[in-house]
DNA sequence: CTGTTAGCGCTTTCAA
DNA sequence: TTGAAAGCGCTAACAG
């Protein structure tokens, strides 16, 4: 088995082009004291010998930090996900800085893990969709001054920057415009119990319902996994309750999609309105409260470029707005 | 400005334990000779300097080759790209690789300075849904041996390996389908012209017709770019044609969710086939010819794996098979 | 404008 | 089992 030659080095550069390896270095850095004959040998050099510049050679001599940017992520089959990393790509894609990414999968330990090797690669800064249920572990790193974002949900146990949607607005605008079209029974199909983002778009709803002077019931409520047969029973129970709700909200895009491929017949009874868009929402017909997930990328990956320039700045709290989408099952009246 | 205190280094573990910053790396790397004492005083002043071993150091030390993937991608917010992408995560992660992502949004000229900055940080492999038309400026890393495996589409002047959809049977499918129900007259809206992809399924599409004894008309086929008017017209003059089509296939997915949502009720009128799935295909009752993009994702990275253990082995060309999911479009009778 | 020297942080010989 | 010394490939600092 023969055995492929070397990769060149930049003293192989410099040697064929009869010059130092600092100026072989230099020409081939743009650097400006470089005469433009001696950076024409060393290119050619460089091109003869095919040579690629070490990064981490580079990156370990010139401070240590490299133009990577992590990104955790619970996991890159759901679009909305890679939306986020996409709106986030394109900012840090302008300022010269690479994504790596790393999925958690559902599995808290695993964002630990990850994150770990993430900062192991000196990554200029750190995105995440947190999923464990403390971040105290990155403390040390934070007062190391490497910028840490948190995306769709906000740190717990550290003080960090974050980006999140306007959760408790957007569900107060669902509310609001259900309650215009006259509807005072409201049901809410709720994701899974322990997430942030279910809790606030519970409390979006309370909070709305109060606004327009109607009661909570509790009844009128139902937290379901993301399983076609849940989604479906817990909207059939939700209507079968006494004086059962005329309108009904899902928190989210994924109890959207599985009520519509699971009973859609029940959605063209009622008044509807969903949390985030989704593909197609259109032709359907479905009105939801919605926001731009490439919007939260952006938004996110320029707060970190902001971090990068001033990490000892306050960090920040920012919220993404929602806007309502009317399609036509929102807007049917109630009785 | 207050500076924050450099980062620990395994010499400072080193010396907090009283040990060399030999020892002190062995134990950090589980090395099977270190007494447990040590190993347990080291940990324990890494833990107290928060130590973070820098991978750029090591990696550089060891032989200069690193524990990450390269994957360029055309962009994240398709999420047939991003599901490829998650299939292939889901593998390198049981290896312990991670992944690098770079767009080259639509710019050929991007996908090389992408790869470059990839190869400059030593990735171990380079997974590329290539878009320039010649691929000879990879020669010389691939006779470096360094693994580089093409998805979705081949390479150009260059050996490598290769991952793909088996476009031309699939279409084959598409049309002995509607074959099978009796169509004789079936028009074909499809992609944009340069694009490989689009060159396969037409050719399959040529095949099927001849398999079944049909003509091939040209008045029959449409290429569009990605515009709902422009998919739209050219659907419409398709079915203005003397003789006009009883079927109609769609040869990919952005073309049929821009036909659903410009002209939904066209759809409802003939036969319909579409090449790939889409979310709520079942809803709408689409019928299409399709693959899981995970799977590509999985084998591409699977095969990368394989690469990585013999990289002199001959290089392959994979495909990825497609099946008809019947679901009532395509299943409507001529005449 | 260019060369020399040193060293980023780590691991890997080699020797003890 | 541990330590000392060397060096991965590159660039920054300092001369010249």
């Amino acid at each position: 088995m023969k055995q492929s030659k070397p990769r060149a080095r930049i003293q192989d550069v410099a040697a064929l082009a009869g010059v130092s390896p600092a100026t072989a270095s230099r020409a081939l850095a743009d650097h400006p004291k470089v005469t433009p004959k001696t950076k024409q040998k060393v290119v050619e050099a460089a091109r003869t010998l095919r040579f690629r510049r070490n990064s981490l050679a580079r990156d370990l001599r010139s401070g240590g930090v490299t133009t990577a940017v992590g990104y955790v992520i619970e996991d890159l089959v759901n679009p909305w996900f890679s939306q986020v990393a996409a709106g986030a790509e394109r900012v840090f894609r302008k300022a010269e800085l690479e994504l790596i990414v790393a999925t958690t999968e559902g599995d808290p330990k695993r964002e630990q893990l990850v994150v770990k090797t993430m900062l192991e690669r000196r990554v200029q800064a750190l995105l995440l969709i947190p999923l464990s249920e403390d971040h105290s572990y990155l403390e040390g790193e934070r007062q190391l001054g490497t910028p840490l974002i948190f995306v769709d949900r906000p740190p717990v146990n550290l003080i960090a920057d974050s980006i999140t949607i306007d959760n408790r607005g957007g569900m107060r605008l669902a509310v609001e415009h259900l309650a215009k079209h006259g509807h005072k029974r409201i049901g809410l199909l709720a994701g899974p119990e322990p997430l942030w983002t279910t809790g606030e778009r519970l409390e979006g709803y309370k909070s709305g319902l109060s606004t327009h002077g109607i009661e909570f019931d509790k009844s009128l409520v139902r937290n379901v996994q993301y399983l076609e047969s849940e989604v479906n029973s817990a909207a059939l129970e939700l209507l079968n309750v006494s004086n059962p709700p005329t309108a009904l909200i899902a928190t989210n895009n994924r109890i959207t999609v599985l009520l519509l491929k699971s009973n859609k017949e029940l959605l063209d009874k009622i008044a509807f309105v969903g949390f985030d868009d989704f593909e197609l929402s259109e032709l359907l017909g479905i009105t939801v409260v919605t926001h731009d997930p490439l919007d939260i990328g952006r938004e996110a990956a320029l707060l970190t470029l902001e971090r990068i320039e001033n990490p000892l700045d306050t960090p920040q709290r920012r919220e993404i707005g929602t806007t309502v989408i009317a399609r036509g099952s929102g807007e049917r009246r109630a009785r």
